[in-house]
Parts: structure tokens; C-alpha cells; sequence
RNA sequence: GUGGGCGUAGUGUAGUUGGUUAACACGUCAGGUUGUGGCCCUGAAGAUCGCGGGUUCAAAUCCCGUCGCUCACCCCA
């Protein structure tokens, strides 16, 4: 039934049994982060909307049609968070986190914010895990992201994975790349479709990763980047490289990779599934070096990644991939009486005190009745009591697997659970 | 924002040349006598057929709108 009020689009709940697909991600994410040193943090859900426009880039779809901004009572501009590295480096910038030992390693995993058309993996609302390393500029911390977005799928047993690298330049070189490009689309502007018309001028990156089928062939025969790369900026890519191949993680050079965000500087990377769909991108991060300074810090490298739980959930659920076995109850205690019953629900305290899961059943219903209830739960132990068990002070305890039973006294019950 | 498909009990479905009490499975609850589960049997509850409007003597079945889901585009996680 269709209730009159639903969750907005392109929201989902994330029902109880969904929940161990989340735990067993977030908790592999987590381990692995510990075992690099980074320490997590969370930001506001909400920001002030010149965070974004300033650092993500006034031309962006995320800017330009994707943010969720209002004004609170205050009159105050603010947006739902799109995206999560711009608020990190807010945060190390407000809490001065450059007196602390460089580069400074922190994750989130956190609600992120789009109002996008909703389709298979896309969602308004979705979760991200991400991570950023500030206060590095050597390559090594590229590839130390990329590493850790690397194993993190590994662990989670995803397959079939590509890794596609590039580098966009910095301020020296990328003006010198946009000026070739340009150049060369210039005579060409009648075989690309409009949005490319435009991009010439607005955002001639983005030229190179069109899907218009028209926009193909001009694309095939554009320079690419790696090409015009300043000697700095060459020498970043090799070593990001070099690490990456040093490290036994497949990957791809991909020249046209380009990503949505304008902050990116030199290393830009993304992780795709094979299985082609409307969402094409598990995973993707970057180097930000002037993001710090564009927010009025001192100037500060960093490089991080984000990446989408949903999606990385749809993979796994898609590969087949095996959970961790889920915790089952250890007892179901079935009363026959009021008078039973509180001495069940004493016991239930007891047990789960000692470790040990428990429920109570509901005395006004039949013993059968509970039996079943206790079957269906898929306990491991039925712990019976009625008239006879309350007057010897013993439980009769049924192990639902085999049916065998044996009656115990009340202390007894846990460690015979345990055994 | 653009285009295509879809929308029936908690879940998955049947039912559409419009015609009396909308069907089935799973699930839920109860019962199959005397203190006990899983299988089996019986029964019950549960749907204003997404919502609103229109056509018609009559609509879940036709038309329009709307909301939502879904696929592609766009973009991204």
C-alpha cells in the first residue's frame, strides 16, 4: 500500500535486512583506514553555499543543478552537502590543521546531496565513503589513495574492476592544453553536438568526455593531455604511475578521463565495473592542490577519493558476492504463564548480561504458538518454562537444529548455551 | 532537464475485446484436544486495483493529468 505521504524521490530506507550489506562495508572500509592511519571526521550535512560554488566550480552540473540550497530563518544561504571534499578542507582550514604532523590523513562516510534524475545506482541521497590526505604534494600519496579505493574493493571481494588513470594539469600546463584544444576544435565546431558547442568556451575539458556519437570522432583525434604536460606535471604522472605498477594494481591510462569538479589538478582517477549500466563509476577521486588556498587557507596539496556505497552495494549484490554470516538469536524463551513470564524475563536479563541474545515469548499465546514464533526467529535454543520448571527452578532448554532437550537448572542455562 | 517502459494485499504475481462478492503463492495470525517449533492440513486477517479527474448504465481494465519506480541521455558516487 502506497501511503499518502512517501519518502521523496529518489530517497530510499534502508530496511533491517539491507543493513548487513552497509555493516560489512562500512566496516571494511573502516579497518582498512585504520591500518593506513587515517582517523575520521565528520562534517555539517549542510554547508554554506559559496563552500561549494568557490572550490567545486560555478560551471559544474553539481552547481549549477544538482545542489539542494534554501535559506534557514537567518536568511543564510546554504546547501545540502554535494560532495564531500570541500567541508573536509573547511575543517582542516578552521581547525588549523596544518600545526599537526603532514600530511593529515581523515575519512567520512556521509550522507551526500543531488538533485538528479533518480535511476539504477543514482539516487538524491546517497552515502559515500571518502578519504583525503592533506599537506602532500609527492606522488606517493596519490598512490597511496588509490591504493586503499583499490583494496577496498578487494576485500569486499568486487571483480572485474578497471582502474583508469590520468592527469589534468596545473596552472602552468593545463592553459597550454586548453589553448591546443581549443584550437583544434575550432574549424570542427558544425560536427559536435550543442552541448560541445558550448563547452569550447565554458568548459573545454569536458569536450573530451561527451557520449554524443557525433562528438566521437572529433574526440578520437583530439590532443590529449598527457602530451602537453609541463615537465613538473610529467614527471607526477610518471611516479603516480610508477607507484601504482609497483604496487600490482591494474590500470589503464585513460586521456580522456575528466572529472566533474573543477578543483582537480594533475592526478584525476576513476574505478568502473565491467558491467556497463547508467551509473559507470564506483569510485573516483584526485589531487586538489589549490582547494586549500581557493578557501583562504595557506597553500596546501592534498588528494583524495570518494566513493559510493550504494553503488559499490549493487556490484557486490550483482558478483554474487558472499556475506559474513549474520548473527542468529541465541535463545527464545517460551512462557506458560504470567507468573512464567516474569520469571522469563528474568532470565532473558540474566542471559543477555552474560553476552547472550535473548527474547521473551508472549504467555497469552499458546506454546505452540511461541514454538513456531521461536522457529521462525531462528533461534538456536528454546528455553520452555511452565508450571514445572517454576517449581524446580530449571528451564527446559530445546536446541531447535536437532530437537533434543534436556531440562537444566535456571543457573545453568547460559553455559549450557555457550557450550 | 529530455525520451521509453511500468505502478493490483507486507512481498512476488494472475486478472485488460470494460460487466455481479479482484485470484494465487509466500509471509502474518489462529487451529489440528490434554505444556513444544521446523513438514503437512484447515481457517482468518489483509487491496478504496499509486493518486486525481474524465468517458460509460458499468473501469483494475479506455482517455487525460499527477506522483513514484525503472531504463536510456546528461552527469556523477
Amino acid at each position: 500500500m502506497t501511503p499518502d505521504i512517501q519518502a521523496p524521490r529518489g530517497t530510499q530506507d534502508i530496511l533491517p535486512d539491507e543493513q548487513p550489506w552497509w555493516d560489512y562495508v562500512r566496516d571494511t572500509a573502516e579497518r582498512l583506514c585504520g591500518k593506513f592511519r587515517y582517523a575520521q571526521i565528520d562534517t555539517p550535512m549542510f554547508e554554506d553555499v559559496a563552500l561549494f560554488k568557490r572550490t567545486v566550480g560555478d560551471t559544474t552540473d553539481i552547481v549549477q543543478k544538482e545542489m539542494y540550497v534554501f535559506k534557514d530563518r537567518g536568511d543564510q544561504e546554504l546547501a545540502l552537502r554535494p560532495e564531500g571534499t570541500a567541508p573536509v578542507c573547511r575543517a582542516y582550514i578552521e581547525h588549523g590543521m596544518h600545526n599537526q604532523p603532514q600530511p593529515v590523513r581523515l575519512f567520512y562516510i556521509t550522507p551526500i546531496f543531488r538533485y538528479d534524475r533518480p535511476q539504477a545506482g543514482r539516487f538524491r541521497q546517497h552515502h559515500q565513503f571518502g578519504i583525503e590526505a592533506i599537506g602532500d604534494a609527492s606522488a606517493s600519496a596519490d598512490a597511496e589513495t588509490i591504493e586503499i579505493l583499490w583494496r577496498l574493493y578487494e576485500e569486499l571481494g568486487l571483480t572485474g574492476l578497471t582502474l583508469n588513470l590520468n592527469s589534468i594539469g596545473d596552472a602552468d600546463c593545463r592553459p597550454r592544453y586548453l589553448e591546443a584544444l581549443r584550437d583544434y576544435y575550432a574549424d570542427k565546431l558544425d560536427r559536435v553536438c550543442r552541448d560541445c558547442q558550448a563547452r569550447v568556451e565554458r568548459n573545454p575539458l569536458r569536450l573530451l568526455d561527451c557520449k554524443n556519437a557525433e562528438c566521437q570522432d572529433v574526440i578520437a583525434g583530439a590532443p590529449a593531455f598527457t602530451d602537453y604536460l609541463c615537465d613538473a606535471c610529467g614527471d607526477h604522472f610518471s611516479q603516480v604511475s610508477g607507484y601504482v605498477e609497483a604496487l600490482g594494481i591494474p590500470h589503464v591510462v585513460n586521456p580522456r578521463l575528466v572529472r566533474g569538479l573543477d578543483y582537480y589538478t594533475r592526478t584525476v582517477y576513476e574505478v568502473q565495473p565491467e558491467e556497463e549500466g547508467g551509473q559507470s563509476t564506483v569510485g573516483g577521486g584526485g589531487r586538489y592542490d589549490h582547494l586549500i588556498e581557493q578557501l583562504g587557507g595557506r597553500p596546501t596539496p592534498g588528494v583524495g577519493f570518494a566513493t559510493g556505497i550504494e553503488r559499490i552495494i549493487l556490484n557486490m549484490k550483482r558478483q554474487d558476492v558472499p556475506l559474513p554470516s549474520a548473527s542468529q538469536l541465541d535463545v527464545f524463551v517460551v512462557c506458560a504463564s504470567a507468573a512464567a513470564r516474569v520469571f522469563a524475563f528474568k532470565l532473558a536479563s540474566d542471559l543477555r548480561r552474560g553476552g547472550i541474545s535473548a527474547l521473551v515469548g508472549d504467555s497469552t499465546r499458546s506454546l505452540k504458538a511461541q514454538m513456531r514464533h521461536a522457529s521462525s526467529l531462528d533461534a538456536a535454543y528454546a528455553a520452555i518454562i511452565g508450571d514445572r520448571e517454576l517449581e524446580s527452578a530449571s528451564v527446559t532448554l530445546k536446541r531447535l537444529a536437532d530437537g533434543s532437550q534436556e531440562t537444566v537448572p535456571i543457573g545453568d542455562v547460559a553455559a549450557h548455551v555457550q557450550a
